[in-house]
DNA sequence: AAAGTCTACAACCGCAGAGCC
DNA sequence: TGGCTCTGCGGTTGTAGACTT
């Protein structure tokens, strides 16, 4: 309503930040500085809007950003600061230097979430679940972790019902590209923060996604 | 070997609040 | 004071890659 967008819209790239964009970006803040995300995308010769460039930066191309597993007693911390802040990620990356906000939600969601299931604790209210829970309490504590997998092939069956591709979206994604902007494809020598050491994903989990990491 | 399933995470979207004019 | 712009936040989505069947 009224709202004017955040950008023009036409003349963005979406999607995967290759690494030329991001050497630009790197390139443009270590000689301007942060702020001004409206007009840096111009400035430094992004087709990108000001917040996506704003979000690259802070959630991936920041020097003090600090990458990795979280550690048990980063989990701890942010279970502690979950409980007495809620969904206030930007509060809990704020005692966790070298977090985000991003990681850290991500994180809450693929990992803690199952962690303190598998303990019998609800997410959400940080109290034991009750019988009252019901289909919670007696369902296994993988079933949440395959929440997002069977979401992903609702979205996908969704897809399919539209034949193939033609679920409705205002703006479809391009294709990231092959591993597109995941940094282990970065140019060597830019100041970027190490790659992250390969991915926990699956690998650990046998078949009937045992739960609790 | 191929197809199916699931995880992890980067990136997007929409909204709210602060600040400025 | 009210409207507009900008920034930041939280929720959601898409997809690469690892694993299982």
């Amino acid at each position: 309503m009224g709202r004017s967008p955040c950008c023009e819209k036409e003349h963005t790239n979406k999607g995967a930040w290759t690494k030329e964009e991001d050497q630009r970006l790197i390139a443009y803040i270590r000689v301007n500085g942060e702020g001004c995300w409206r007009s840096l995308p111009k400035a430094a010769g992004l087709l990108r809007c000001g917040k996506s460039c704003r979000l690259r930066w802070m959630n991936y191309l920041r020097p003090d950003l600090k990458r990795g597993n979280f550690t048990d007693d980063e989990d701890e911390l942010i279970i502690r600061l979950h409980s007495l802040l809620g969904n206030k990620w930007s509060l809990i990356a704020g005692q966790l230097p070298g977090r985000t906000d991003n990681e850290i939600k991500n994180y809450w969601n693929t990992h803690i979430k199952r962690k303190l299931l598998s303990r019998g604790m609800d997410p959400h209210t940080h109290r034991p679940l009750t019988p009252v829970d019901g289909a919670a309490a007696s369902r296994p504590a993988h079933d949440e972790a395959a929440s997002h997998g069977v979401v992903v092939r609702r979205r996908q069956q969704r897809r399919d019902e539209h034949g193939g591709a033609a679920v409705p979206r205002p703006e479809p994604r391009p294709v990231s590209g092959p591993a597109g902007c995941r940094h282990a494809d970065l140019a060597p020598g830019l100041p970027l923060p190490p790659p992250r050491p390969p991915r926990r994903g699956g690998v650990q989990l046998p078949s009937g996604r045992q739960p609790g990491l």
